[in-house]
DNA sequence: CACAATTAAGTTGTGCACAACTAAAGGGTA
DNA sequence: TACCCTTTAGTTGTGCACAACTTAATTGTG
């Protein structure tokens, strides 16, 4: 049951593209394609964590807050957002939706009032145990060997860097 | 400035894995870089099409819908939801504000008073040629060539189907 | 035909992400 | 010291995503 458009052979598609540059048309369905991939893929990632982190009681963000947490010990919120890409707009009510379940305790730093402190509570330090088989089923479920899932990994990264240098350097676009 | 952890070698960053097999910790570490850079380059994807959709007024999850919608046409919203991975729970919320902003149209089906169909507004056809620009903008911001945006999407589409069939396939995980 | 099961869309509630803004603390310089 | 500027968290408002549920129409089967 195909849904291929009647109109065009689909180079994006059929693995091949024709000498001349894409038209604004080509350039369109292949933006779909991509963005589609890429966004999809990115929800679908989140499903499986949604699922396999289910018992454990986190979220996804949660997940990769206790990551963090758990690798690294105590940190300002400000260090937490630059591992996590994330500014306080989101940390702050996610930390607090963490404080009241009780994994993490927040508190004013005495060197510098401005900042806070994020600490792993005992039972937020114990739960790292019953997420040890986490990464092993996410990594299972993908398909991917570890070899495979780390040089994902270093290409994701850099595309990351790139997306975010060209928002940054060229405020015009 | 390394912030490495003090205790041991890290495989994924090394690029070397040891030939038994990686520790829960380790798991863990690698688990971290893969989420995370998974996690925050589908952000960066969404910030820069959010700042290269600044002028047509769309957010990103609205310029995906128009495009199948300019590339196919009219459908009911459950085919759409089916190009987007999207459900009515998100899709129903998502095409009224699309409504309101007088990009489309959704009427009762007459053959089946379940379906609603979407149709583009003449507006919203027209918002087409206004985002002409936005594909080749964000794939040069990607630093991607157009080979390698085929191959990453191809890539990207097989890990999604791959992770889709591991939620669908077994309950258990 | 009658009635149960299925399907399509919508609603509700929760959580994440981000822009824009506020409040308070710290640091630098005239 | 007094003032300004920066930094750090937090708040507010909007939109997306999804689970769980509701409503209404259609389909299938006895």
């Amino acid at each position: 049951m195909s849904r291929q458009s009647d109109r065009t052979a689909d180079p994006a598609t059929t693995g091949r593209t024709a000498p001349e540059p894409p038209s604004a048309d080509e350039l369109l369905r292949l933006d779909r394609q991509l963005c589609f991939s890429l966004h999809a893929a990115s929800r679908a990632f989140d499903g499986l964590y949604r699922r396999v982190l289910r018992d454990t009681g986190l979220t996804y963000p949660q997940y990769l807050a206790m990551l963090v947490l758990w690798e690294y010990g105590e940190m300002p919120v400000k260090r937490l957002g630059e591992y996590l890409r994330l500014d306080s707009g989101t940390l702050s009510p996610l930390l607090k939706r963490m404080q009241s379940a009780g994994l993490v305790r927040r508190e004013r730093s005495a060197q510098d009032e401005r900042s806070v402190t994020v600490r792993l509570t005992a039972e937020g330090a114990a739960l790292k145990e019953r997420a040890q088989g986490v990464p092993l089923k996410a990594i299972e479920a993908s398909g991917l060997g570890l070899e495979e899932a780390v040089e994902l990994q270093a290409r994701v990264r850099r595309l990351t860097a790139a997306l975010d240098a060209a928002l940054a350097d060229e405020e015009k676009l």
